[in-house]
DNA sequence: ATTTGATTACGAAACAATTCGTAGACAAAA
DNA sequence: TTTTGTCTACGAATTGTTTCGTAATCAAAT
């Protein structure tokens, strides 16, 4: 299998989603003067690598005018949740809760997010 | 900067890094008997990877004897911290929540991992 | 001593991701 | 009409990862 899932972007490609997710559509100026905020990379660089994610299928293109609008193809959802569970077999040996223990440890998550965590479990037993 | 962090192993390095922190310590054989259940690819790919990592400072090699015996160098809990971390911003926005939810959600959590998750966060909200 | 088998060493190829220089197209401003 | 600025297209260089063929080394078996 050579064919890469478009459900794994790498990881510049992540940023551009992120992007198109949030905005839900865009010109490859308005991505990349998001990036620059976070890292400086040339504007030709961003262009590239939209047009490279809109071969993949990545994200559609409208060239109907001159300037180029994007939008994310691939779902956040789906994507995301691809991602989490790679990185549970990858990482944490199929076992979710290895994962979340991590992830609650030692990254700094607030009371808030703890509570809003034990109600999420709550719902999820009832079921 | 050039520099990757050790922390931030690649894919087949972390393979790697799996078996090395379960046994301890292996020689490439050792190594790449466990990898061939999961995948194809020859010997000397697994001895070309190990003696990079070796480069790297991922892993320690102990050339005394003709097999060479390697060890991880890397902390395990600090590496699957890190990478969770990362998740959290690249993918979650820094919401180590929302990370949770994704990964229990629809990721198959057993009852049992939910209960013992939910242990966990009573204890952390003790504090 | 010679052969056999398992090992490491080395280098190169194949591939993928990232970056950017340069050119061309086009529209708006002068 | 000419200039200027913004955009896309294209190709190439760079870097990192993965893979493996081949040779050298060495020890154990013959």
């Amino acid at each position: 299998m050579t064919l890469s899932s478009p459900l794994k972007p790498t990881e510049s490609e992540l940023e551009i989603l992120q992007i198109l997710w949030e905005k839900g559509q865009c010109t490859v100026r308005e991505v990349h003067e998001v990036l620059e905020k976070n890292k400086d990379a040339g504007y030709t660089t961003t262009l590239k690598l939209m047009q490279i994610m809109a071969e993949k299928g990545l994200v559609s293109r409208d060239t109907s005018s001159k300037t180029h609008i994007y939008r994310a193809l691939v779902n956040q959802q789906k994507t995301e949740q691809h991602l989490v569970s790679k990185m549970i077999d990858n990482v944490f040996n199929g076992s979710a809760a290895r994962l979340v223990m991590q992830a609650l440890g030692n990254h700094s998550a607030s009371k808030d997010e703890i509570d809003s965590i034990k109600k999420y479990l709550d719902n999820l037993s009832d079921k």
